[in-house]
DNA sequence: TATGAATGAGAATTCATTCAT
DNA sequence: GATGAATGAATTCTCATTCAT
């Protein structure tokens, strides 16, 4: 009854505490990484703090200590997870490889090949009842908005709104990375996946446009 | 159809036990639905047993009397699932509407509209580990070949293997069903859906061969 | 997170499950009796329901089957206490004794008495942070109407105004009771308390009004 | 509780170390401010060391650094209490204005009012199963000393023995004061208990005599 | 068969206390 | 001394499953 009090008074949610030391930093990190595997491997529900403490090789009280829920763990999740996104694209545009359609195709598939971990893990603790969930819009944002940079960058005469058009067929395009190693000769795949690409970057698509 | 592998070592392995009465049936009949409503909602692991009966407006005893495991009810959810696929294509096998390409691809997506609930439910129930799972694969080809079926119907002078090829465009684009409604204009989209698939019946996609 | 918005959806507080046989009843029973010994012993945040669920015989499990959280129990044992006070009361009414002032001391201080265990932990739930705690106030106001019509059968010469002022000096004198065991010569004392009270209802207090 | 037994036989009984410099001095005493709301507002078991530190704007390092167990936190908090209540009494044997019943009453409400808080925390201390604990009977011995002499001062015909009864009394009804102010109209109350304070200390109470 | 109750292992979370820098 | 991190036993609460009537 107190704390309900106490509560009510400054809602206190709880947060993540940011590590202020050195160790900290490098637990925190390790928590997770060891949280990412583990909800890719076997979704949100079905993952146990426990589970993540053990792996990350802390004790279950170093875990609560910078993410005083599961929730909030998750969060932290996503966050570095767009972050990674984001610093991963910029390394991408600095690369020189990128000036042609055929290296900014292969640059693309090898950037979703190097978060394919930590992609699976984000989606894993998308709320499936909420289709509208902020963050993962702010990430697809994100992504479209860099790529049809990139698509500038590489094919220079091309404008904003096509761009635009075309950054969206290449994302989903490159969706098809995380299914095709499902399949039989995924390397044979991947080169089509490329050619497929690198052709998207100048060409419109015939069928019309797709969104989402 | 579904063959239990498992049952050669183990001495009495639950199964689900099949009602004897009408009355019976009906109570199985809400349980599954319960279930399915709630896979589908909450996923499998946050799913209680208790939830699904109380949603059934059954005991929890009696839930048990027909799914004496919470895996035995996720797999006879698949099943019926499985078989509400094939009575819905052999229903949309015997609608004259999908003689033509136009009829059909209305048809199909009226279908998958139709199965939206229960096929998120389905997904809901795969593990994530197992990308092979063999239950998957059985839908997969099943709609595959029927689907393969209803082209040629559709559009007679399709070879076997074409269209088997249009087959699994088709069963791709048809995914798209459930994507769309979370954009804006889903009417609009699922005319485009219709269209694309339309043509896919007759004409080759030409960015090569799509698997999976 | 799929819990929050069932949560969101029906807002389902927990509430405590009302036993439909016989045997639940019982249990309830022992339950609520092992947790007012233990609230009564330790007060409220150190009485654990592991510690309530043992000293009732029965397993945790049990325990919440019932009460889904502490609060909850709490709830329980005052609504309870609050029931054992008025039919205290009304016994109380029905005893010929508490046709004199003498008789009705006596029944009074007895019915106290009684009630000991049963206040003190009634007494362990009060949130100390609302002295306006509703229910606190309900059993107040309950013990002064009643022992106000006492005191009118006792001594039928007293008018309704003054009989409520009488009743809430009596409660104050009352209270005495769970404190003088404490010292030295009880029953002397206890002697002394009845005295008092046969007298405060027919007589008042020369110092002026108490009240509360 | 039954853990704090355990210690008595150890080795090394923590103590509450004393601070060596001004700071130290100041730290402490901020850290007992905070444990004192706290355990006011949310009793014993209900405050986290945590919160203490963190209310004092300490580090839990820091708080551990004087106070080693929340116990030694406690009974260093009692023990201030009991200083405290010397040394209000000791001014107020010193306040002119007590050499008059009417200026006594009004100054010992005053002090009561003061040490409200503290109050409130100590009693959250006292282990409820111990009605005699040693601590609590000697700050009541203190008050009772402390206040007959007092009464001496205010009412010097009074002789040792009936100045000892009447502070006994005296306590009682100024306990009354952390009652009252839930009350409706406090102020008038407060008024009246001054007025049957100045009386007490020269009239005795007509219905015998009231102990503890 | 139907139904409510019983069970207990397991999960999330808390917190006093100890450590290392 | 001061500070943040580490630890793990203890606590609340959940839920699949089994029992008894």
């Amino acid at each position: 009854m107190s704390k309900q009090n106490q509560a009510s008074a400054a809602a206190e949610l709880p947060v993540a505490r940011a590590p202020r030391r050195e160790r900290g930093r490098q637990r925190v990190e390790s928590l997770l990484d060891a949280a990412a595997a583990l909800f890719a491997e076997n979704g949100f529900e079905a993952t146990t703090m426990t589970a993540i403490a053990q792996r990350a090789g802390a004790s279950i009280g170093s875990l609560y200590q910078f993410f005083p829920t599961r929730q909030l763990l998750a969060d932290a999740l996503r966050s570095r997870f767009e972050q990674h996104v984001g610093e991963a694209l910029t390394r991408l545009a600095e690369d020189c490889r990128c000036r042609t359609p055929e290296g900014l195709a292969a640059g693309l598939v090898e950037l979703m090949k190097g978060l394919r971990e930590e992609r699976t893990a984000a989606l894993a603790l998308v709320d499936p009842n909420d289709p509208r969930d902020a963050h993962r819009l702010q990430i697809r944002n994100l992504m479209r908005t860099r790529i049809a940079a990139l698509i500038r960058q590489a094919v220079p005469e091309t404008d904003a709104d096509t761009a635009a058009q075309r950054a969206v067929l290449t994302l989903h395009l490159l969706k098809l990375v995380h299914q095709l190693p499902h399949e039989e000769a995924p390397a044979v795949l991947e080169d089509a996946l490329r050619d497929w690409l690198a052709r998207a970057f100048v060409q419109p698509p015939q069928t019309g446009r797709l969104r989402d």
